[in-house]
RNA sequence: GCGGUCAUAGCUCAGUUGGUUAGAGCACAAGAUUGUGAAUCUUGGGGUCGCGGGUUCGAGUCCCGUUGGCCGCCCCA
């Protein structure tokens, strides 16, 4: 046995995996129903022209990447935002705005593994394009936060991080960098948390050691948790486009509060993300504990319709990964057991009464019943025992007795009671017994 | 890509300084039990001890290599 085992990083899916795996899919689509997302789907093999495009050639290390046999050089999809540019680009003047799309699929990078990270997992995706205000971003941010209170999960297990690249971008400006020097000072505030003061070695090599007034400002910026915080550092600094960010951040974090929200979200400037393509608002997700990596991820990317051969055409979006959020609800034990039980289970005497029993059997699925009866010829004891692990309701008894009086016997499993009915009558005695209409005695 | 650690039945594990035909619990299956429930008892199937090589009279055990898992680093769309 096991003579071929599945590729590193990837995973198989049992029945009782699996129904872990629909149980986070149905609350995340159920979500992103109620917020008025439409579902869409793509490809999972794209051109690798696709990545290239967007993020430069050394991502091509962390891509499930080959060419095909027409010479086509291809790529499993490592993440949705690329296609689903490409999905609205395509059809822009088309689509009633803002468009609001979400979706749920597999994603694929060849990286190492670690806890909540493999190389192949699933993400639920949702995205809003053509909304330029922040009242997209709030959009967004109350359904990432619903995706996971509606697995029971409170302020008290997870919170978003909210901050901004283009303030970033502005401020660093107002402060006299110039665009290059900037982008390497964010790529320092990325590494700050873990490396510290070491983080803005890449810049000093680059660009010279950073003045220590400077250093100072972008410290304090970086250590901003609130509003007031934030409206009084900018204060001292004048500027129209400062001032109108200013105004987005109000707006974004009222609407969040109106909606009773403000618990799940904290103002934290520590977060650029590594993307390049981010253009504003970014957040990520994370346990309150801090013991996994990020649960989510998103922010503002409006130039990458257009950089992907679209028209111009504003977006915001984010993902969640299904392993991070797996972890989180077994440590908090909020994953449901699973099991699908059958509604009825059919106790069947021989091969005599098998027959007779087919045709109601035949009939119950039919309606939507959920029926399970032995495949083999069983003692009645075995049946019952059966028929009680099974999890069903009901079970119907096909005997001999029976059958020679025209009747089924119908058995409530829980109450241990059972009655007879005539065989014409067992579909609708069924149906009052499952919709609760009517007990056995 | 780097480092640490681990690998025995479907699962959780035991296996003594190297020594007969590698064990237990759970799970699965059959029977006791051909008309009524999760019990009990009996029995059974299931292992090239991750893979390959080496040392040895003899390796699950020691050595080397390799593959894979877990944890951390790098990275993280």
């Amino acid at each position: 046995m096991a003579t071929f085992q599945t590729l590193p990083g990837f995973r198989e899916f049992y029945p009782e995996d699996c129904a872990r795996r629909n149980h986070i899919f149905r609350l995340w689509r159920q979500s992103a129903g109620t917020y008025g997302f439409a579902e869409y789907d793509a490809p999972v093999l794209e051109p690798l022209d696709l990545y290239k495009a967007k993020s430069g050639n050394e991502i091509e290390a962390q891509l499930f990447s080959f060419t095909d046999k027409g010479g086509r050089e291809v790529a499993l999809r490592p993440e949705m935002t690329p296609t689903v540019c490409r999905l609205v680009g395509a059809r822009a003047s088309a689509l009633k705005r803002p468009v609001k799309w979400f979706s749920i699929g597999e994603f694929y990078r060849y990286e190492r593994m670690q806890k909540g990270r493999g190389r192949c997992f699933f993400q639920f995706n949702a995205d809003i394009f053509g909304e330029p205000g922040p009242e997209a971003e709030t959009e967004l941010i109350a359904l990432l936060i619903q995706c996971f209170r509606s697995f029971g999960l409170t302020a008290d297990d997870f919170y978003v991080r909210l901050s901004d690249r283009n303030l970033w971008f502005y401020y660093l400006e107002a402060l006299g960098l110039d665009q290059p020097q900037a982008r390497s000072i964010l790529g320092a505030i990325d590494k700050y948390d873990k490396l510290g003061a070491e983080a803005f070695s890449d810049y000093a090599r680059d660009f010279g050691a950073l003045p220590p007034v400077l250093m100072e400002k972008i410290l304090s910026f970086l250590a901003i948790k609130s509003l007031p915080a934030l409206e009084a550092q900018l204060a001292a600094l004048a500027g129209e486009k400062l001032g109108a960010r200013l105004a987005d951040w109000k707006k974004l974090l009222g609407a969040l509060a109106a909606m009773g929200l403000e618990r799940f979200v904290e103002v934290d400037l520590g977060v650029v993300r590594g993307l390049a393509y981010y253009t504003g608002f970014v957040f990520e997700a994370f346990d309150r504990k801090g013991d996994l990596r990020a649960l989510a991820g998103g922010g503002r990317y409006d130039d990458l319709v257009e950089k992907l051969g679209g028209p111009a055409f504003p977006a915001v979006g984010f993902a969640i990964g299904d392993m991070t959020v797996a972890l989180l609800l077994e440590q908090r034990g909020l994953m449901p057991t699973l099991i699908q039980s059958p509604d009825v289970y059919a106790v069947i005497g021989g091969a005599q009464e098998r027959l007779a029993a087919f045709a109601d059997i035949n009939e119950l699925r039919a309606c939507g019943f959920r029926l399970e009866y032995p495949m083999k010829e069983l003692a009645f004891g075995k049946q019952f025992k059966a028929a009680a692990e099974s999890g069903a309701k009901l079970a119907l008894i096909y005997g001999g007795d029976e059958l020679a009086k025209g009747v089924v016997k119908i058995r409530d499993l829980a109450q241990r009671t059972e009655i007879e009915v005539p065989r014409d009558q067992v579909v609708a005695s069924v149906r009052d017994f499952m919709t609760g209409a009517s007990r056995l005695a």
